[in-house]
DNA sequence: GTCATACCCGTAAGCGCTTACCGTGCACGT
DNA sequence: ACGTGCACGGTAAGCGCTTACGGGTATGAC
């Protein structure tokens, strides 16, 4: 591999003009920093990541913890963080803190705190006390996307309030009969959002004076095949509700493959809304409280560029995303 | 930041001493290794990636070079890949070499050939020559998964043999007038796949002596939406075909949704197969050619890994990974 | 008692960069 | 003529590790 040295021999100058010229440094000529350039392009010189971290301290790479990387949250944030690094020509390194707890402190250690990056973001995930302290001890930008975490800067939008929104939206149509799929996600993902959006669905039911039935309150696990199972299990009883809440659109989608299972019409036998606005929820004609993933991720990952050029002061403050509804033909008024 | 000196010095030995400890390697006594291992505890030291590569050579980490993040497939690759990796202690980088062109060539030069990483793993990418040449000119461990690159190894299905025998499934059914929804996809992507499940479909047919009509060689952009609206607008015209062929199973989604907007009933008036065993497929009843994305990254990875091993010589030969025929209820015979 | 043999462990030379610091040469003002 | 300042670019000291090599001490064989 030819490494500093040799372009700065073939040039004749010194390395350290090399290294200047070639990032754009003043106190080079432009005759000795082209000269410079087309050696380098020549050699094929391209300087090694490592060492300049070593020596800079600056790594130019972000680290990114997802709790996974197949659910449409993570890889739309993925693909805005990603949108802003490479804006920056910053790297990516993926931490994949998947369910198994063994595997996790050993990431946490070898990879995630060993200097590698210079900033990190965490998708959705909780952290342990512990985690939290050596995340924090490490001393460089981090920021949350998705679920709030004590004692680091976050994004994400209002879940209680979405949830209310969704809600809220039904019983203006004029239902009454309510029920909401929501449930634990895995291991280690932060446990806060579905709660959050389970009390988001309680204020809504109970501002509006509506009884929340406990055998309504399904779990769907935050996906398709096993919300749909649990819907179909609900709708095979002989009280049915007129609407359903999910957690998701993932969810609601299968609570809307349930519905036709079932032999059910929607919206005219069941409305559902989900969250997210995933990219099905058009096909499916999911009426949904939409909330953008990727523009959370550029953001997060904005900020923590913004932190890292060191121009303006670090904002120690969270932002909350925004969500909106989408009203499409999920939803309709309940027939009596 | 506690670096290894620190540690050395509170545990009264030297920073060789310290490094041959932490790392396992033999010539320390047990006593000075836990030693050593517990004021490297207490005082929360973590060795510096970058410093250990510079110096080694070996960075511990694989490059993933993906097109995009949020597709099926390449989220299970990119799953099966991180499997392997944590096994062996190695971090992932991730390179996204989306859309845009003019980033390309940048993204390759400042990151992918920066020795940031000990070996590489493509997943269906095309490269220019130039850029095969960069690639190969690094000189460590390469493969590519999903479509083949002239003169770097490769695991994928063999993607005409599985485009026939979905064809192949139809036809026994005794359909003989069959669509094929295919498609490019986008920029930058490996062209080789969607043009050898085409020529599979063409095998096929030809072999049955049945005829390709051009205007059922659709386009669906290999996902849900476009697929539906191709296959809507084919099923409005006056004669249809009983069968499609979609080269994924989200294009298989797309027409039997398209097909239940023109009101016809899957399989009776028309039969779906797709190709991937897509997580939605079972949902959706889909008859599908199963491939494991999963597997075929795990694969990847630790052929890449055994490379850098170096206990086997790195096998130079390609694998074909196997793809079955998965028969669920999007298929039936033709009613004439 | 001597010498070879292990077994530990320290010494020091890098790995390939960045950057503070200093030394030129030249243009300019006086 | 001189000093002054500026624009370039070289020198060298690291950054925090790994590892070849060599030296010291205890152990065993003779």
């Amino acid at each position: 591999m030819t490494s500093i040295d040799d372009v700065a021999r073939a040039a004749g100058v010194s390395i350290a003009t090399v290294s200047r010229a070639l990032r754009g440094l003043p106190n080079v000529s432009d005759a000795t920093r082209s000269r410079v350039k087309t050696v380098a392009d020549e050699l094929g010189y391209v300087a090694s990541a490592g060492a300049s971290g070593l020596a800079s301290g600056r790594t130019l790479t972000m680290g990114v913890v997802v709790p996974s990387v197949s659910r449409w949250f993570y890889q739309m944030a993925l693909e805005g963080i990603d949108e802003e690094l490479r804006r920056a020509n910053y790297d990516m390194m993926l931490f994949n803190l998947a369910a198994r707890k063994g595997d996790r402190e050993r990431v946490f250690h070898r990879s995630i705190l060993r200097k590698r990056t210079d900033a990190l973001i965490a998708l959705c995930l909780e952290f342990t006390p512990s985690e939290r302290e050596q995340l924090l001890s490490l001393g460089h930008p981090t920021i949350v996307i998705g679920g709030p975490v004590k004692g680091i800067r976050h994004i994400g939008i209002d879940e209680r309030a979405t949830a209310r929104a969704a809600t809220q939206h039904l019983i203006t149509l004029g239902h009454r009969r309510i029920a909401h799929v929501g449930g634990d996600d895995d291991e280690g993902l932060n446990r806060r959002v579905p709660l959050d959006r389970r009390r988001g669905f309680r204020d809504a039911m109970e501002a509006a004076g509506l009884a929340v039935r406990p055998e309504w309150l399904l779990s769907g696990r935050f996906s398709l095949a096993p919300s749909r199972a649990v819907v179909n299990e609900m709708l095979a009883s002989a009280e049915r509700p007129t609407a359903i809440v999910a957690n998701s659109d993932e969810m609601a989608i299968g609570a809307i493959m349930a519905a036709h299972d079932s032999g059910l019409q929607v919206p005219g036998d069941l409305s559902v809304i989900g969250i997210d606005n995933h990219d099905l929820a058009e096909s499916f004609g999911l009426t949904t409280m939409a909330q953008d993933p990727f523009e959370q991720g550029a953001l997060g990952a904005r900020i923590l560029l913004d932190d890292l050029g060191g121009i303006v002061p670090p904002r120690r403050t969270s932002v909350t995303a925004p969500s909106h509804l989408i009203v499409r033909t999920s939803t309709a008024p309940p027939i009596h």
